[in-house]
DNA sequence: ATCTGGAGTATTGTATACCAAAGGAATATC
DNA sequence: GATATTCCTTTGGTATACAATACTCCAGAT
């Protein structure tokens, strides 16, 4: 009998355009450039929703979500825009992200199993000493990747959840930073003490020493950077 | 001259709908006791539009705001419905929160100004020791006060802004466990030792406190309350 | 030449109409 | 009497029409 039946999987009953349209936005926003000075940050409901060749409707409703997570900002009947953060507020997203790391890395200290801060460990394997220099771009998308895997492996899902919203901005920093000065190798450093403080699960070391490493980026893009504002 | 210029205030134009709904909306659901048994948890849209006298359309929008600050949630066909966080959620807000709290008071024993600290001490001038037990309400409207004090005085409006939307929910919290043991009392000596430790610019000691107390807090929840979930 | 006023256009905000899906009730059938 | 099926109501999702506002550009006046 059951070969006879007409084989329909349950499909996905959540395809509500909305959602569709919030994560291409996202996903639209977060992959370009927003700091570029030519960045266009102007967004047509109108020309949205032909593209994407709907109706303003989900369009405008993805675009409240946006606004709420604040990724972009709606004037009243003037249009939607693009926010751009401004460097005092770069640095004030810097903070709570130390909090939360910092809190994530004490967690896994008491918690994680040594399997999972060992996994840590790996994300390094590639690059050895003297080589990270010629691989900026590689080591900078690892060095994003550590700082998420410590979020996640805290198991604490709002704590992850929470991060992930400032990562949004934290990413292109984060990536733009890591070339300067001799920032890649101390970078390095750092998380290889940071995962020996795990090891030894040692929580308030780890929570300080990732602290301290985060609050350094910190420091370092109040003095030097400007290509924000 | 200036005299004769008629002073006209840049008259608020950011009356937009949706605005001013989200607003409602989040009062309403904020001041409702979301874990009373009877609570009602369902939200018609149209039922909600016919009583506000405008269309489904920026309640819709609101309603997106919402859904996206995790207020509520949005059934594909099915309906909204308000949030009711369980046991785990409300533990890992209590992390997060412990994470901010904790940075806001570093921060504040960093940067405040000893007249903002002592402005922390003036909050508890009206309980004088044993006076606590018998005005559990009006001390525990003063917790709730004192933590927010602190999150304000760090002065890093995104640790007080993402504080605040775990607030929502971390108030009733509060103001259920309070009048539990003998927490009250226990409450205002770790809230002295606090500001002693502001007050000495200790900022690791501060910030050890803070995040103890609060993880207190989710330690006597995780035990003894159960009418969550 | 510049500034002001107005008309036209573009774009957002709101309302309404229609559609599709889910849940419940009623009826039919076993 | 129980279960299944069908229809109807309810309700959210989407599209579109209409209203209101803001920007732009041009013309005329100073």
């Amino acid at each position: 009998m059951a070969h006879a039946e007409l084989s329909v999987e349950p499909i996905d009953a959540n395809f509500s355009l909305k959602d569709k349209i919030y994560d291409s936005l996202k996903q639209a926003i977060t992959s370009m450039n927003i700091y570029a000075d030519d960045a266009e940050l102007r967004l047509d409901e109108r020309r949205l929703s032909e593209k994407l060749e709907i109706s303003r409707t989900p369009v405008r409703e993805a675009l409240a979500r946006l606004e709420q997570e604040g990724l972009v900002h709606i004037v009243p009947r003037r249009g939607v825009y693009i926010v751009r953060k401004t460097k005092q507020e770069i640095l004030e997203m810097i903070l709570v992200w130390a909090a939360l790391e910092s809190m994530a890395a004490r967690l896994i200290s008491e918690n994680a199993t040594d399997q999972e801060i060992a996994s840590l460990r790996k994300l390094f394997a590639t690059f050895k000493g003297e080589e990270v220099q010629g691989h900026i771009d590689e080591y900078s998308e690892t060095n994003i990747q550590f700082h998420q895997a410590i979020l996640k492996l805290s198991c604490c899902e709002l704590l992850w959840k929470t991060a992930e919203n400032l990562f949004i901005h934290m990413r292109s920093i984060r990536a733009r930073t890591i070339s300067e000065d001799d920032r890649a190798k101390r970078s390095i450093i750092d998380h290889m003490h940071i995962i020996e403080a795990l090891e030894a699960r040692d929580a308030n070391l780890a929570e300080r020493l990732v602290r301290e490493h985060t609050l350094n980026l910190g420091a370092h893009i109040k003095k030097h950077v400007e290509y924000l504002e």
